[in-house]
DNA sequence: GCCGAGTGTCTTTTT
DNA sequence: GACACTCGGC
């Protein structure tokens, strides 16, 4: 007991201790919210004499979940075997597998990811002749995500539908759910929403959870949508044992359904809560929790919190104002050199709101040789190859997904085309069967060529001999045969060399998850591994163990901290990043939610915060002048040293309609400013704006030939011709201006 | 009927 | 710069 509670503030013990109510802890940033999570965890098991079994657990990351887990073993010096602790969707995913007869799916259903929902819905609208047009599939997409995170099915959403428009989209949801379960399919949201239906529906199954889970414990309370709420609510509600931790001021989930409301009602939903505030920060320096501070202190409708600390001033934030964003991360990577005498790079961060700011600073920081890792972006899940080999073994476990089995029935070739495949689904649609089952009846199906039919026999008759194995060949052995004998790693050999390289190698990686699944599992069949690996994401696999500097957005920064923290790309337009909107009270609420999204990212930082901002951006296309973000004026002078305004200090991009930029910041009313890039612009082409020296010798990447060497050049600026030895041997002369060549 | 090449459209953040 | 769509060649 003294090892659990002596470690902990004042504060924090009552937190820990309060365990026959209620309890809602206002944790500020840095405050010690996952410690005081974690010793709750262990209090409640070792003092308290709780099963582990009888403890519910909610994150919002696996990453927070798993790390949550090892730290409670480490407190108690055992396993917590039987406890609960997972993420949302995670924890929904097994209750509705247990469930499954209650949910209306087979126990191995898949689940879809945003890219499965397009293809999806596409097939749907294809399907009710609505033109792609006027409802496009994301638009529609998101429309009916943001629908089910606030629990609204097809049928209240058709009835509320008005505008023709709406009626529509009610008409595609409706559909699209009937898709989904005839593909023993859900989507991420789904798994939230039909296992509180199931609970409400079905009284037996909630007293079942209800009685077994003695405690609930929700992390993050600020970003639960509806569906969460309700789910925490039916099950805790009886008992009153439910514990959420929550800072108002860091809920940057908003436009995924995640309803403030949840936190600042909780007393009245709970009525005789015990709200604990922790303010002392552990994590910060002064400087940087003054800035944070001030910054927030903008947003109106929050509880309000000041935190304090008892550690030093710090050193002041600083702020580099650059031309463009490569001269942005340029300047980060010299800085990130400088730094290396006080600070490791796996002790470094830097942040920024969108994924696509990655690449230029990722070029930046390649050029200085400077390792980093990159957490999201384009994820390992969800690349072509890795997605088609988790189609094929998808399919072999749930025959009934459809979208899997579109996407790889005909890759490799194998001469099922198009047209093909439309008679085989409406011959499927037909006979009330699954594409796959109509596969094996292909001599059925009218209109089909006599090669379509007999490659559909061989597939289908392949994928159920995988099938057969399904609980004979431990997963890693089934995959590998998969990717073999369906011949899918041989179309890898028809790409580029670079590309064969890079999708061969992810293909690996793929089959060695599944063995490593296979290691440490209690059952080593596909089907398990499937069901882990849905809900996997990039930040989970992050460690912070490589010496290198973490890139990342700041949406998976939350929760996290570093001793040296970058924000990049302060600019209005970028950061606040805003889109219009006719309504200013929306308006305003964006705003203050990518306030606190600003105060998620200053908070991660204990030592020291750099930010910085570009002039000129290039997005997609054109450039855009952009005005310095507003959440820099928010920042009191004393805290924050103001570089100097924009030099010219290297061969810089510069719009021609603007000759005399090299002095003081551009005042732009509003946002962003797009201007259109005329091709007779020689300044912005990549070879003049690219800091590496395309001299003979010099080792290149091109996106299709890989790795080479420059042998050759001739001409200069626009017309920059290189003469490039590849690494397999070629010779190719290329343009500079064209070949999008990085330095290799 | 299948496939590859070329063209127009849109990019916030994620479980 | 990704991706879906269209068009022409096989």
């Amino acid at each position: 007991m003294q090892a659990i509670l002596n470690s902990l503030n004042e504060r924090q013990q009552e937190a820990v201790c309060v365990v026959d109510r209620p309890v809602l802890v206002l944790a500020g940033a840095g405050s010690g919210k996952t410690r005081v999570l974690t010793h709750r965890l262990a209090y409640l098991i070792e003092v308290c004499g709780v099963h582990p079994g009888a403890i519910l657990a909610m994150t919002f990351t696996n990453k927070a979940a798993g790390e949550m887990n090892a730290r409670v073993e480490k407190l108690l010096n055992r396993d917590t075997r039987g406890m609960w602790l997972g993420t949302f969707h995670s924890l929904c995913a097994r209750i509705l597998r247990r469930e499954s007869v209650a949910a209306g799916l087979d126990s191995d259903f898949s689940i879809y990811d945003a890219a499965d929902q397009l293809a999806l819905l596409r097939q749907v609208i294809r399907d009710q002749e609505i033109s792609e047009r006027q409802f496009p599939p994301r638009q529609v997409r998101s429309r009916i995500s943001s629908e089910k995170s606030r629990m609204v099915d097809p049928v209240t959403f058709a009835g509320r539908a008005g505008s023709f428009y709406e009626q529509q989209v009610a008409r595609i949801y409706r559909q699209y759910q009937s898709a989904l379960q005839q593909n023993n399919a859900v989507d991420f949201d789904d798994l939230l929403m039909l296992t509180v239906r199931v609970f409400s529906e079905e009284p037996e199954v909630l007293a079942r959870y209800r009685n077994r889970f003695e405690h609930c414990l929700i992390d993050e309370y600020q970003d639960t949508n509806r569906p969460q709420y309700l789910f925490a609510r039916l099950l805790a509600e009886e008992h009153g044992r439910i514990f959420v931790v929550g800072d108002d001021d860091q809920s940057i989930y908003a436009w995924r359904g995640a309803d403030l409301g949840n936190i600042l009602n909780f007393e009245r939903d709970f009525p005789d809560a015990c709200v604990i505030r922790l303010e002392q920060n552990y994590r910060s320096s002064q400087v940087i929790l003054d800035a944070g501070n001030a910054v927030i202190r903008n947003n109106l409708g929050r509880k309000g919190k000041e935190l304090w600390t008892n550690r030093d001033r710090g050193e002041p934030i600083q702020l580099f104002r650059c031309s463009d964003e490569v001269d942005e991360a340029q300047r980060i990577a010299l800085e990130l050199k400088r730094l290396r005498t006080q600070y490791s790079y796996g002790q470094i961060a830097v942040l920024y709101r969108t994924n696509a700011q990655s690449r230029a600073l990722e070029d930046g920081l390649r050029y200085r040789a400077i390792p980093y890792v990159i957490v999201g972006g384009v994820r390992f899940y969800e690349r072509q190859e890795v997605k088609d080999v988790l189609a094929y073994l998808r399919l072999i476990v749930n025959p009934s997904d459809s979208i899997s089995l579109y996407r790889i029935v005909n890759t490799p070739r194998r001469g099922i085309g198009q047209t093909s495949l439309e008679r085989l689904d409406s011959f499927a649609t037909g006979e009330g069967i699954a594409p796959y089952e109509a596969l094996s009846r292909a001599d059925s199906v009218d209109g089909l060529t006599a090669r379509a039919k007999m490659a559909m026999g061989e597939f289908h008759g392949m994928i159920d001999g995988f099938r057969n194995r399904l609980e004979e060949e431990p997963a890693h052995l089934l995959a590998s045969r998969v990717v073999q004998e369906t011949g899918y790693l041989r179309t890898l050999e028809d790409l580029t060399p670079a590309e064969t390289i890079s999708r061969s190698e992810n293909v690996q990686e793929l089959l060695v998850a599944i063995e490593e699944f296979v290691q440490r599992s209690d059952t080593p069949w596909l089907s398990a591994f499937l069901r882990e690996v849905a809900l996997v994401t990039d930040v989970d696999q992050w460690r912070g163990e490589a010496d290198a500097v973490t890139l990342m957005t700041l949406h998976s920064a939350k929760g996290l901290e570093f001793p040296a923290v970058f924000i990049a790309g302060l600019e209005e337009g970028l950061f606040p990043i805003l889109r219009d909107r006719d309504d200013p009270a929306a308006e305003e609420a964006a705003v203050e939610e990518e306030r606190r999204l600003f105060y998620v990212g200053v908070t991660r930082a204990q030592a020291l915060l750099h930010l910085t901002c570009a002039q000129q951006r290039r997005r997609y296309g054109g450039a855009t002048v952009n005005a310095e973000s507003r959440f820099l004026r928010e920042i009191p002078d004393g805290l924050i040293v103001r570089g100097d305004t924009v030099r010219s200090g290297r061969p810089t991009a510069k719009p021609s309609k603007r000759p005399n930029e090299a002095g003081s910041f551009p005042v732009v009313a509003g946002a962003a400013v797009r201007e259109d890039s005329p091709a007779s612009e020689p300044m912005n082409e990549p070879n003049d704006r690219d800091p590496f020296p395309m001299e003979a010798g010099a080792a290149v990447l091109h996106p299709t030939w890989g790795r080479g060497h420059v042998l050759d050049r001739t001409g200069s600026g626009p017309d920059t011709k290189l003469t490039v030895c590849f690494q397999n041997g070629s010779k190719k002369k290329v343009v500079v201006r064209f070949a999008g060549l990085k330095p290799g």
